[in-house]
DNA sequence: TTGAAACTGTACCGCTCAGTTCGGTACTAT
DNA sequence: ATAGTACCGAACTGAGCGGTACAGTTTCAA
């Protein structure tokens, strides 16, 4: 909720770095429409969160929507680097797995990526390629990057997808993780999981998991 | 989209039974607020949809935040009747779950069942019963009714659960059915998923959650 | 036939909110 | 000094929408 604002470098077409003014609206908005969403969120509120002016926010931003769009971008974009640095050792697939498993939870539970997952969900409609732009930078990098390395211990032997692909287990495992919490935390706001509740979840995906793929060595 | 309304029977308090032009607005509002949300719906359009004047409108629900909760709830209603009719049947538990997968994702994946989500996660801030009638309408009673089922399975020695519980086991099954598919489509909301598409992917988390667990026999 | 209740249609109120306008200020570059 | 740029503050516009008021119409039971 604190945390700085991510910019994806020149995302689409020609977009100028981002004033330091413009970084102080875009950091506003962001606190803003994660806590109120787009409907319930106004203009004055962010103005005065930033401490600008009205005209200030229009100067950079044309209307509502497009500040709305920049944040979820950026936002999305700061969601989707975490996982990626995970490498693969072989013989530790177990451990591996859990780490993931770990970390996504902490991005896909967090106060923020709920708000975020809830403000795309609801105006997914009136944003349709914001829905895209989401999924593209949370769901698909994770399981992109389980395929592979669940690609690598197939070869090195520490699991036996029998007729799957790598792609699809990967899907079931990292759908897996998700599912259950994030629906219940999405639909019970006031709640909110404890470090060992996320624990306990990704022991039991793993541990099913493994059972199934895992070599009993 | 186009089905009738369910009405509990007498959910809270002491609800009339809803005469016949209550029944007109109300199943109009569920039209009106499952294509535009909450925010997006207007009372004007809910009116002109029923075929009623304002004044009825206002006649039947106080105002627009009741006729929301009363959608919800009778929509809720009326999803979560279908999965208990399916019995156990020693020996047949791979179709016993594929029967509950396919039925589960027919729900969760429908028009209405997927603009019923998004409406209650969009809102649930404002609506916070909502979001635990929801769940507790939904994902709970289908997780309840696998949890019997796995149990009886256990008993008759079908499967073998290790050191989960029935209701672990239940809770990864059921969550592992929904998670990829419903948030794909809940963020790409033109896209409609094909009945193959349904029953490949239930297929796949049968095959896995057997692999584990089930008895090769 | 009568009278209450439910309903219609429309005008209207009050408020919120996105976006505009404009006079004035501070800073920078030339 | 001058001109340009970025910003402030505050008033304002205009539209949309939830909800109300009210006069007239239909329905139906006694």
């Amino acid at each position: 909720m604190t945390d700085s604002i991510a910019v994806p470098s020149s995302a689409f077409g020609a977009e100028r770095p981002l004033g330091a003014k413009a970084m102080t609206v875009l950091k506003a908005a962001r606190k803003v429409f994660l806590a109120h969403g787009f409907a319930g969120a106004t203009t004055d509120m962010i103005q005065r969160e930033a401490g600008v002016s009205k005209s200030t926010v229009y100067a950079h931003f044309a209307n509502k929507e497009i500040l709305f769009s920049a944040v979820v971008q950026s936002e999305c974009f700061a969601t989707s680097i975490n996982i990626r640095n995970i490498q693969f050792v072989p013989g530790k697939i177990r451990e591996i797995l859990h780490e993931i498993a770990d970390n996504y939870l902490q991005i896909v539970l967090s106060k923020s990526g709920l708000a975020l997952a809830r403000m795309v969900i609801a105006e997914v409609e009136r944003f349709p390629n914001l829905g895209k732009t989401f999924y593209e930078a949370g769901p698909k990098p994770c399981v992109s990057q389980v395929k592979e390395l669940l690609f690598l211990a197939q070869q090195a032997g520490d699991i036996e997808l029998g007729e799957l692909t790598a792609e699809e287990a990967a899907r079931v495992f990292v759908g897996s993780i998700r599912s259950e919490p994030q629906l219940y935390y999405l639909t019970h706001p006031e709640e909110t999981p404890t470090k060992a509740q996320k624990q306990q979840w990704s022991k039991l995906i793993v541990d099913t998991f493994l059972r199934s793929y895992g070599k009993t060595d």
